[in-house]
DNA sequence: AGCTGGTCCTGATGGC
DNA sequence: TGCCATCAGGACCAGC
């Protein structure tokens, strides 16, 4: 599942593979995704890559004429080869290079691939980007921004920042994993949490952001880099997806619960 | 069969 | 009462 991390490890995958580089062709083999594939050859068969960025999940292919923007939803995967094997069933998009292949590939369809066009303005007013949070590394990211944030917010923590109108990035796995190293309680309201704790929170926010990055993401199922290769976080998630298990600070069993229809995860005795 | 999840959308709720 | 911000739930999918 493509959190923050998993989206930094295909860009910082992608940017030295296609800057720079000049796209031959664009195929859209199966358009439907979250909203369909705009017919792309004939906007980038002949530009150039100017830089991969990235805003929240959104992965952000700059070129001179706008914006490719490409969304991995739940099961999205950015593969790049110099030889691509035949397509297969999933398999929505190639974007050829003369020294490669970038093939998306959406078995669930969450994702999306769109283009937002120069003229249109800035990346930063598409719909899609315009009502997103901060970024968790941007220095305005601090216990001061999230308290007052926060201050007539009455939903659960854990439902705030998966929400991404705060703070953008930190999906599922990750805000599990936050709240439980800041030891707060993820069905907490966000406005009756103190601003010490708020501190500890945006620091164990990133620190897990950074570390997950460094190990090339979390691969619960599906994941992969841009170089096909899977990431290792999942092996030391402190909570995620173990429930039962003894916590790894004080061995009570790690309790399961559902928060907006999704599994969270958490202890009770190191969370309050 | 039922569960899984990111995010947009819709409709409901609540504060001022 | 009305507006706006906030909030909850549904929908979208294929694979296991």
């Amino acid at each position: 599942m493509p959190e923050l991390p998993e989206v930094e490890v295909v860009r910082r995958g992608l940017a030295p593979q296609l800057t720079g580089r000049r796209l031959t062709r664009a195929v859209v083999r199966a358009p439907r995704l979250r909203w369909p594939i705009p017919a792309l050859d004939r906007l980038l068969a002949g530009r150039e890559v100017r830089d991969v960025g990235r805003r929240g999940k959104y992965l952000l292919m700059g070129f001179d004429d706008g914006w490719l923007i490409v969304h991995l939803g739940m099961s999205g995967t950015l593969l790049f080869t110099a030889t691509p094997a035949p397509a297969q069933r999933h398999d929505h998009l190639d974007l050829e290079f003369e020294h490669g292949t970038l093939r998306m590939r959406d078995p669930r369809r969450f994702g999306a691939v769109l283009w937002h066009d120069r003229r249109d303005g800035p990346i930063e007013g598409h719909v899609l980007l315009a009502g997103l949070g901060i970024e968790p590394f941007d220095e305005r990211f601090d216990a001061d921004f999230l308290y007052r944030a926060t201050r007539h917010r009455r939903t659960a923590i854990k439902t705030l920042l998966l929400g991404g109108t705060v703070v953008v990035g930190v999906g599922n796995i990750y805000a599990s994993e936050s709240l439980h190293r800041a030891g707060i309680r993820p069905t907490r309201a966000a406005n009756r949490i103190a601003i010490d704790r708020y501190r500890r929170l945006v620091t164990e926010i990133r620190a897990t952001l950074v570390e997950a990055i460094d190990r090339g993401g979390s691969s619960l199922r599906d994941f992969v880099s841009s170089h096909g290769e899977a990431g290792g976080f999942q092996l030391e998630c402190l909570v995620y997806d173990r429930a039962g298990e003894p916590c790894r600070g004080c061995a009570s069993p790690v309790r399961v619960l559902r928060q907006q229809q999704r599994s969270t995860y958490y202890c009770a005795v190191c969370q309050r």
